[in-house]
DNA sequence: AAGCCGGCCAACCGCACGTGG
DNA sequence: TCCACGTGCGGTTGGCCGGCT
């Protein structure tokens, strides 16, 4: 059960935003900044609920909002984005600056798939529409399911059943991993090639056993949420995770830019060199299935169970001096 | 001109998650 | 460990608007 509504009161307004409200609401946020969104409205002298009040700002108000149609580019980079990483909004809305995953998650419903199926993709799993039931349907599809599975919303879908079928069988250790996985994807991603032995909070539990700048096996140790990721992938255990960071350059992501699940495949088979300045794109895949860390480590990514979590990425500049160990 | 229809998008709703007591 | 609370996310709704008949 989800707790109650936050603004059963009746007085409360609802619907459009009057000029009037927005003045009150961008007044009050210039005053004393956005946070503690369930007693703003009555500070700023609003009928309105917190989270209406959030909402108005982050999707409408916010100075930083990019107005107008979306480029070509965003098109494509959008596309790109769901295609690794489903509907998750939210981390698509980050890559994008001054666009909200309100705005996103619009332009996709209303614009992007039909576009995708004007180009005879699926929308969903990224496929050719006609692509049959081939392994690589099915494992695109897995794929996909994997992904929507970590999503909140738990609305049926198409495959649910399939979904169910995952998720039940997923390990607690592994929907700890997830969650944590999560977190780390709104990390700051820096990559640096001194103070190794600089410990932050996240490095106790990050350990990463490889240093190469093409590919970093990452694994995880006694983390706070008791997971104990094997970086053996040992084929006879379920809770054995494993994990792989690739990183690319935000170029080859663009041009690999692919109409199929593959992006990441292709990405995570051949990952170019890093620059020597720069930000990087990590890729996060997770692994529960005994044959994921063949698949991030080389030879195929479309592993059954290879699920593509979250970008992780920081849009600032981080000065890059090296790439030898990694940290977030 | 009026009615219908579909697209668009701001806003809402329900739920999950993180955190602190 | 449990519970309450604040916040954020993703799916859905509903009203507005323009095009068409």
């Amino acid at each position: 059960m989800g707790r109650s509504p936050c603004c059963e009161s009746e007085h409360m307004n609802k619907g459009a935003w009057s000029k009037e409200e927005d003045e009150r609401l961008i007044a009050y946020i210039k005053r004393h900044g956005e946070g503690c969104w369930r007693s703003l409205p009555k500070a700023a002298g609003l009928l309105r609920c917190g989270k209406s009040c959030r909402l108005r700002w982050i999707n409408y108000l916010r100075p930083d909002l990019k107005r107008g149609n979306f480029s070509d580019e965003e098109d494509e980079l959008i596309i790109t984005l769901h295609s690794l990483l489903g509907n998750k909004w939210s981390l698509i809305a980050a890559r994008l600056p001054g666009r909200t995953d309100n705005e996103i998650k619009n332009y996709w419903n209303t614009h992007i798939k039909r576009k995708l199926h004007a180009r005879g993709i699926d929308p969903q799993t990224h496929r050719p529409l006609d692509y049959t039931s081939t392994a690589g349907a099915a494992a695109a599809a897995t794929h996909t399911i994997c992904s929507n599975a970590n999503n909140s919303g738990n609305k049926a879908t198409p495959h649910s059943t399939t979904c169910e079928e995952l998720s039940s069988s997923t390990p607690p250790p592994l929907r700890a991993a997830k969650k944590r996985l999560n977190s780390l994807a709104s990390a700051v991603v820096t990559v640096r090639e001194e103070e190794e032995s600089t410990n932050n909070s996240m490095s106790s539990d990050v350990t990463t056993t490889t240093t190469t700048a093409e590919e970093v096996q990452v694994q995880l140790i006694n983390n706070k949420n008791g997971i104990n990721m094997d970086e053996d992938g040992d084929a006879n255990a379920d809770l054995d995770l494993s994990l792989c960071l690739s990183v690319h350059s935000p170029k080859t992501i663009i041009r690999n830019n692919s109409t199929s699940s593959t992006a990441s495949t292709e990405l995570l088979r051949s990952p170019p060199p890093l620059p020597a300045h720069g930000h990087h794109e990590v890729f996060l895949s997770l692994g529960f299935h005994p044959d994921a860390r063949h698949a991030c480590s080389g030879t195929s990514c479309s592993a059954p169970t290879a699920t593509t979590l979250d970008l992780l990425s920081d849009p600032s500049s981080h000065p890059i001096s090296g790439a030898s160990s990694y940290w977030f």
